[in-house]
RNA sequence: GCGCCCGUAGCUCAGUUGGAUAGAGCAUCGGCCUUCUAAGCCGAGGGUCGCAGGUUCGAUUCCUGCCGGGCGCACCA
């Protein structure tokens, strides 16, 4: 989507520094990361750059000097871009666009509609992004709950922007956690049977446990019993983490989140995937025998130390299964390998980088991004939450309190990397200061107001049939300046993985139109009273007092709505709301037509 | 002890990869509905960007050292 102002700008700078260079007029050798910025004062124009700055030690000239040729050169180029390129120091080019530049982002967004935002910056490239992979030896809690929505909503900003994203879930379904999943079952089952014989020392204590013990007492009543206690461990494992995997795809789907593979650590033992690593690492000489144990060298790699990957007593550690699975998932072809995980899993990278460039990747090839804990506050209190007793909420409590919706948003209004308060009350409120009604609030009413609008009559304008001058009102074209920043704000975030900033650019979008709403009538009133026939003498005269400062409100009710206002009107805000339909989409929130 | 993350308004947090005079929400206080959804808006107060150095035209942002908080440091996952 070049045809955007912003990058309008950047074309213009590039090009004429290009120019310059080859006339001579500046000596480049090379030319700097153009970077436009939108200024946050208006006096500084509409973008602006630093360039000139960046260029001053290259040319040895002043900044201030620099910016001044580079100003009159791009006023003359570009007369139709530019009304003004201005110089402030210490050397800031600071650009104020011809306003007819904006209608054009309006046309945009109506052309593109559910694909305006999108780019192609990712240029096709294949990304594995792997996301929640809960054991499945418990229900997910807020914890995963809140990986699950940024993941998904990665997943959309990439794809949005160009990346061709699969989404993966990987199944910890072997090795000792499940092992103690089967005892804890096991022992749970045998005491309700009268039979009890202990319960496993870091055995699973949630109450979940007990029902699945039940299922099995209905389902094979007490035939485990009589099986060898390994057998029947196995078997109650099986059974349990079925069960639990299944609970895990109802939660994540009524969460509204999707995977394309789901991937079985068990493949990888069972297909001698881990051998195959093994022997390439030996060879490789980066497996080590130490102690009587393989020893992978992760510290060839910048890891502290080196890592057991197979015990004295011969079974694999749990990094060996996930050596080998980054090797299972560097080979299906992806350029770029992303995991979310839980930030308690930190330490945990510098061996995985290691894994990658010990099969000859870039370290960068994987990226791990990492999410911080959530604290869930019920009436200003944090809800206590003890892993070791079993007690913590888990995600199907939050979607029964406060929906899927609200869970979303709120799981990606901090940057992931940050202790997270998760206020329950706050997430029920139906009020402004319930972030995600606000938003999707703003949302509905413009579909209100449409409604409103057909119904009397109106039909809603396409761009090129409303008159642009009324388009082109100061508050107006502060609405298109904002919609017009909408695909940098999903480019940031695909590329800096952070799509907690398209969450509060909705916000910042939601703000700026309920103010405008609040302040500009679109349709003319429906009948006429006695109040507007005493004001008309004022609300009459052609000239506007400039800025009534206080009197805010009465500049509303006095405001004299022909119907070019009311066109111009619809048809901006037909594209606010699309911008936010599309941004909530892409959180994987929903746009209400009504609320 | 070592490593990673965090420290910005009373509270919860943004800060566009180093820019110009530091931003929002909540809370507090004061206003706005006979007219398109008040699930909304307008206004006010509130800051040593943890502290101290360094790098340069310029630092909340990068580097070093402290202070404070969280997490991790298994032949558990």
């Amino acid at each position: 989507m070049s045809g955007l102002p912003q990058s309008q700008v950047a074309e213009a700078v590039s090009f004429t520094l290009n120019r310059l260079s080859q006339s001579g007029v500046l000596a480049l050798s090379s030319q700097p990361g153009i970077v436009i910025e939108s200024p946050k004062r208006p006096e500084w124009g509409d973008f602006s750059s630093n360039v000139a700055m960046l260029l001053a030690s290259q040319v040895r000239q002043a900044p201030m000097k620099i910016g001044e040729v580079l100003a009159g050169e791009l006023q003359r180029e570009w007369p139709h871009l530019f009304s003004r390129v201005d110089v402030a120091s210490p050397g800031f080019l600071n650009f104020t666009l011809n306003p007819l530049c904006w209608i054009q982002v309006l046309q945009s967004i109506q052309e593109f509609g559910l694909l305006f935002g999108t780019s192609r910056v990712g240029k096709g490239q294949r990304i594995l992004l792997e996301f929640v992979s809960a054991n499945p030896t418990g229900p997910l809690h807020v914890g995963h709950g809140r990986g699950a929505a940024l993941g998904q909503a990665l997943a959309n900003v990439l794809q949005a922007s160009g990346f061709s994203v699969e989404r993966e879930y990987y199944i910890n379904d072997a090795g000792r956690q499940l092992l103690l999943l089967g005892q804890s079952v096991l022992a749970r089952y045998r005491e309700k049977l009268g039979k009890g014989t202990g319960f496993p020392e870091d055995g699973y204590h949630g109450d979940y446990i007990k029902e699945i013990a039940d299922a099995l007492i209905r389902t094979r009543q007490s035939a485990l019993l009589d099986l060898p206690a390994e057998e029947a461990e196995r078997m109650c494992a099986m059974e349990a983490s079925a069960l639990l995997l299944d609970r895990i795809r109802q939660d994540l789907s009524r969460f509204g989140i999707g995977f394309e593979i789901w991937f079985s650590e068990t493949q990888l033992h069972e297909s001698g995937k881990i051998q195959q690593a093994f022997d390439l690492l030996r060879q490789k000489h980066l497996l080590e025998q130490r102690d009587g144990a393989w020893w992978f060298c992760s510290s060839r790699f910048g890891d502290e130390k080196d890592r057991v990957a197979q015990k004295q007593d011969g079974s694999y550690t749990y990094l060996a299964a996930d050596i080998a699975y980054h090797r299972e998932k560097l080979g299906r072809g992806y350029d770029t390998l992303i995991n979310v995980w839980g930030a308690d899993h930190h330490g945990y990278i510098p061996r995985m980088e290691a894994a990658v460039q010990a099969f000859g990747f870039p370290k960068e090839t994987l990226k791990v991004v990492l999410v911080q804990m959530v604290s869930l506050l019920r009436g200003g209190q944090k809800v206590e939450m003890s892993k070791r007793a079993g007690e913590f909420v888990t995600l199907r409590e939050v979607l029964d309190e406060v929906g899927p919706d609200a869970a979303k948003f709120f799981f990606l209004m901090r940057r992931a990397d940050t202790h997270l308060d998760f206020d329950l009350d706050l997430a029920k409120q139906q009020s402004a200061d319930n972030p995600v009604y606000y938003v999707q609030y703003a949302h509905a009413r413009l579909a209100s107001l449409f409604r409103v609008a057909q119904d009397r009559g109106y039909h809603l304008p396409r761009i090129e049939e409303v008159k642009t001058d009324f388009l082109l009102q100061e508050e107006e074209l502060g609405l298109i300046k904002r919609l017009a920043h909408y695909p940098t704000v999903v480019e940031g975030s695909a590329v800096a993985l952070e799509p907690h900033r398209l969450t509060f650019y909705l916000q910042e979008l939601a703000a700026q139109l309920h103010a405008y709403y609040n302040r500009h009538r679109v349709l003319p009133p429906l009948s006429v009273t006695e109040r507007s026939e005493s004001t008309e003498g004022v609300s009459e005269s052609s000239e506007f007092p400039e800025e009534p400062e206080s009197e805010e409100s009465r500049e509303h009710s006095s405001e004299k709505i022909s119907s070019d206002v009311t066109s111009a009107r619809l048809a901006i805000l037909r594209q606010v709301q699309t911008v936010i339909r599309n941004g909530l989409t892409l959180l994987g929130v929903s746009a209400p037509e009504k609320m």
